[in-house]
DNA sequence: CGCATCTTGTAAAAGAGTTGTAAAAACTGG
DNA sequence: CCAGTTTTTACAACTCTTTTACAAGATGCG
């Protein structure tokens, strides 16, 4: 679960921010002053943290400072009053990701936490693809042009394979091995009856190959 | 009790709403300008406001701006005037979270406040569903249709856990764990035989279903 | 170039493994 | 011990994989 961290010395705010994303169902972590949220930002690795700018104390940019200062990436969301002049140019250079200018709505505050997160390395959609054809690995599905192509185990892992190997001459036995792995021993004809289907699904003419190349006497290669 | 802040300057329409939300079951607290307003929204911390749009001093819009600057997040209602343009992104901006356009009726009002209520961090009820199918999580009901349907313990969590990885591809053993726990070790046929059971109850046709689906060789995926 | 030989393409059959499902067995809390 | 629930079992039905067989294509050498 993905926590975040929320530094606020206004228990109201703090609170409902709290509730508001736990309602989320991220965890929340709160914290009244900067000292103990940079603590809590170092110690806890957060997934966000919501700053005010207006602290007791550090202020949020110190917070922001300490916190980057420590060499922790995880993104930071600034809070600033309506009336508090904020310089965008700074708030990028103390190496916040976004601000909310108070007052906001639930929404707003919820949507700008998503969007960081989805941005987040960990987080983002695994997807594959070449010419029309997106292949997600976490949902395991292939499309072209949206439409779905099912494709049995087999071939979708020998499409994967492909997939994160291109443009590279590949053997038969090689890839029997990664596909397949050492275990199973099937002919090497295997590869070719699966290399088939792959085309038949996935090529635009499967009689003559743009992507799932033949290299005679070699094996495949497969270009993007 | 659930307090509503209704701030208007019109004496008959604000008193009318001050009977109308009482008869509801609301305590109503009544404001007559937008200064006194805001204070009572502070200081008295109702679950709800509904503010009008044009104010002698304070006008709605300030009214919203200051209540969201002091960092409340209570739901706001703004009543404006049928003649008054008004701005659905400024509504938004300032803070508000509905509006209602006068003359109104009072079903709509009060369903307007309902709503907003309901959605609210403590009184939500958390609900999940798919197609006609509704889970309420919080009575531990599943209904169809607003039929209920009912579900073993068993039956029950292994819904809710593909309610809640929808469109991911879930192995048996990803599925025992996470509903069976580390603890118990049944055979993974298990899961097959709920599945069955989920599908028998939930899917309009049993045979060919589309939710609950199998991925050969894979596990199962659920599709809302 | 032409022919023999080897490699690859491919549909279809055979084989292996997986899933659906009803029913029996085991378990559980009163 | 009982009623309800869960798990296992058994077998049918189904899907996927592998093999096979033959056609088509590539290669190399005289």
């Amino acid at each position: 679960m993905q926590t975040i961290l929320v530094i606020d010395d206004d228990d109201n705010l703090r609170d409902t921010i709290g509730v508001l994303v736990e309602r989320e169902g991220f965890r929340a972590l709160l914290a009244a002053d900067g000292i103990s949220g940079v603590d809590q930002a170092i110690l806890a690795k957060p997934s966000l943290i919501i700053t005010d700018l207006r602290l007791p104390g550090l202020s949020g940019v110190e917070v922001c400072k300490r916190i980057r200062g420590a060499g922790i990436l995880t993104p930071i969301i600034v809070l600033s009053a309506i009336g508090e002049e904020i310089d965008k140019v700074l708030l990028l250079e103390i190496g916040a990701d976004d601000y909310v200018v108070k007052p906001f709505g639930s929404r707003e505050l919820l949507a700008r936490i998503k969007a960081l997160l989805r941005r987040q390395p960990g987080n983002q959609q695994k997807v594959l693809g070449f010419a029309d054809i997106e292949v997600n690995l976490d949902r395991r599905i292939v499309t072209k042009r949206d439409q779905e192509i099912r494709f049995t185990p087999a071939e979708y892992n020998l499409l994967t394979f492909f997939l994160q190997n291109p443009d590279r001459p590949l053997s038969r036995d090689m890839i029997l091995n990664s596909v397949w792995g050492y275990e199973s021993f099937p002919n090497t004809r295997t590869v070719d009856a699966h290399v088939v289907r792959l085309r038949q699904k996935l090529e635009p003419d499967p009689n003559s190959p743009r992507h799932f190349l033949t290299l005679h006497k070699v094996g495949y290669r497969f270009l993007p």
